[in-house]
Formats: C-alpha cells, sequence, structure tokens
DNA sequence: CCCAGGAATTGAACTGAACTCAGGTTGATC
DNA sequence: GATCAACCTGAGTTCAGTTCAATTCCTGGG
C-alpha cells in the first residue's frame, strides 16, 4: 500500500552523497565489515547525522539494494521495448544488463550479498516499508524475463517450457557473475557479456 | 601451507552438535540474524562453551562453508568418476548437486549467502585459515566443472568455447537456485533439478 | 531586517551481542 | 584416588550501532 516515496532533496540534502559513499564502502570492503562511521567520515560529517537520513545502517543498505533493483527494471524496460524478434529481446535484455558502470558494478555485488535480507521482516517501519518495495522489485523483475519467455514460447521462437523456472534461471544465470566478477580482473565484462548471451540463448532457445 | 587439521572428536565433544545446531539457525533465520547465544542455548550449553570449539561466531560459518565445499567436490568426483561420455558426466554432476537433504539445502544456501566472505582476509589465525581452506576448495570446484567442460570440448562433444568462464557460469547457474529454493515451495527440487540439468546441457553442448 | 521553523548537525550517553577472563567441574587413565 | 586435559561457567569487557537532548544553519514570510 504504502509506496516509497522518494525524498525529495533539500539543497543540503547529503543523502545523494551518502549513498554514493556506502555503495563505495559496502560494494569494496562489504556490508558487515564496513563501519558506519565510516561512511560518515567519507561524507564529511559525524556519524550521528546519518541518522537524519536513514533509520540505521541496514535501511541505507535496503534503499541502495532497492534503488537497484528499479534502475535493473527500467533498464530491461528500456532495452526491450523496441525489439519484435524475442530472441533479439533477449539479447538485448542481457547486454544491457551488462552495460554497466563501474559504481553500478558495486550496487549489483552489493544486491546479490544481501538478496537474504529480503526474506525476514524488519522491525522498525521504514526499512521494512523499503524492504517491501525491494521484495516486490524483485517479482517485477522475475515478472519481466518470465513475460520475455512467455511471449518467445507463444510465438514459437522458444520451446515450451516452464517459463517461471527458466525465467529464474536465467536471471540467477546473469546475476551470479557479480559475485566474482572484479573490473581489476583478467577477463573484460564485454567477454562475459557475449558468453552469457550466447548461453542465455542456447538455454531458451535450443 | 598449514592445512586444517579436523579435530578429532573427543566422546564428549560437542562440536558436531553446535554446527548442526548452527546450520539450522544461520540457515533459517540467517547468520546476522541468529544470536550467537540462540546456538548455545540449542545445543543446551553456555555460550561460553561455544569458544572451546570456534574461535568466533565467524569463525564457525567458514567452517561450515569450508565442509560444505568439500562435500560439493567429493560428490562431484563420486558422481562423475564412472561417465565416459561427457553429455552424461555433465548430467550426473548436476543431479548429483541437487540430490541433497533439507540439512544440506541449508547449508548450500549458507554457502552461497557469505561467498563474499572468502575475498578480504580475516584477523585472527584459526579464521584465516579456514578461510584459506574454504577459498582454495571454490577453486578446486570451479575447477572441476572447467575440467569437465575441456574434456567434453576436446573429444568434440562440446563446441569450443571459454571452458573457465563457461565453468563459472555453469556452477552459477546451478548454485543460484540456493537463494530462492524453500522446500516449503510450490516447485519440487526433482523439478528443478531436470530444468537445470536441460539448460546446463544446452548451454554447454549445443 | 528579523525571526519563526524546519533541516541539518553534534557530543555524550546508552544498548546489546560478541567476546575475554579467571577459575571450576568432569571423567578417563594410571 | 591423584592427575591432567577436555569441557564448562558467571561475571565482566568491548565496541559498533544507536538514541537523546540540545545547538547551529538556512530559508521564506512579515
Amino acid at each position: 500500500m504504502t509506496g516509497i516515496v522518494e525524498p525529495e532533496a533539500g539543497p543540503r540534502s547529503k543523502r545523494a552523497a551518502i549513498l554514493t559513499a556506502a555503495v563505495d564502502c559496502f560494494g569494496e570492503t562489504g556490508f558487515e565489515a564496513t563501519k558506519w562511521s565510516t561512511v560518515a567520515e567519507r561524507v564529511g560529517i559525524g556519524q550521528t547525522a546519518l541518522y537524519h537520513y536513514f533509520e540505521s545502517k541496514t535501511h541505507c543498505l535496503l534503499t541502495i539494494m532497492r534503488l537497484e533493483l528499479q534502475r535493473s527494471h527500467d533498464l530491461f524496460v528500456e532495452a526491450t521495448k523496441d525489439s519484435e524478434d524475442p530472441v533479439e529481446a533477449l539479447r538485448a535484455a542481457v547486454r544491457a544488463a551488462y552495460d554497466v558502470s563501474a559504481h553500478e558494478v558495486l550496487q549489483m555485488r552489493i544486491l546479490q550479498n544481501h538478496m537474504d535480507l529480503l526474506s525476514g521482516s524488519r522491525r522498525s517501519k521504514r526499512e521494512e516499508a523499503e524492504r517491501v518495495a525491494a521484495r516486490q522489485l524483485v517479482q517485477v523483475v522475475e515478472r519481466d524475463w518470465t513475460n520475455l519467455l512467455v511471449k518467445g514460447m507463444s510465438q514459437g521462437a522458444f520451446p515450451l517450457r516452464d517459463a517461471q523456472l527458466l525465467g529464474a534461471s536465467v536471471l540467477g544465470l546473469i546475476v551470479s557473475v557479480w559475485r566474482w566478477y572484479r573490473p581489476s580482473g583478467p577477463t573484460p565484462l564485454s567477454e562475459i557479456s557475449e558468453l552469457i548471451e550466447g548461453a542465455c540463448v542456447r538455454m531458451v532457445a535450443s
């Protein structure tokens, strides 16, 4: 019922700065390993000031996850909107998923590493609101992929299979990359993107 | 250098009981969310007694992860040892990966949800030892899958592709299931197993 | 210009769960 | 039945996350 109302930025709000710093810290050091006070330092405020913007460290994390999920969904829609051919749509969606900045890579990683947070409910109101919103977006994204498969199957472009399950699998395959991928690593993202794109198409269309 | 020496069980050791209880707690409630003292209660000892067996809550977690990785590797070897045909070996490996008890499902989930722990090094000796051992086992398991693909490619059963990357992807696809699968959920594991088995074969062999 | 009021910030104090310490109990072995 | 190590405990410490009470900063209406 109560959706998240994105707090409109007062001119001297540091919310955005906090989110950016938090993504960097959480993404590189890990959520548990980074001290909330370190985020404050990096932004240039006292730790108590953080609580003006987020109810808790976890609330900040959940917000990051929700924003990333929103981004993923928007990107999927944008990428697939003008492809008639299901195979082309699938390819475009996969390519879009890997067309990300370094900062977005961190966000993805954070999201993947803390998916389990979305299961159990939270004590405080605002945390719970973010959690529910994120959970819903997970379902939206899953539906995005499932619908793509359903459409392809009904058009005869893909063999008939359990679209729900296959959609979850495709999505799982795509996001599994963010657990191990490092920009500094030996494999460039473009190469990964190509291999996964092919793999997804074979999984679904052959 | 210093491998883990599994502590031989004294007759009244509660190490095994602690590990079992911890897997249940961590798997169902989540590692962060479960209090270390709850594990003690479930075993029927005071919280301080836990420190006789594990240096820390995290040390226990890392041990669980290492044991699970060892199990995965052993199972892979066992499942593929007498398959000549690469496709059959692949199928057997996937089936083996999903032929697990409820308790093992929890272990898998715990492992998946805390892979990120294996990146950064730990302060204490014993924790670091477990971490390194686990990290190594991750590579062993990755090699298991990669080798299977390499063999299949060299035999001409699979088209030539980047085996390392494809291996990681196959593995990622398989384990991604443990994030969302629940024994109480609508989809039986057998159905998942079949779909993933097919998906892996198509990914690799077509 | 000023001052009302919300946004933003802070230092000091609180909380609770992980962990330490200094010792006590148990039980197998000689 | 003495010994020794494995096993256990209650009381106390630590430390990161959080709360509180109070202050400063800025903006917009009179």
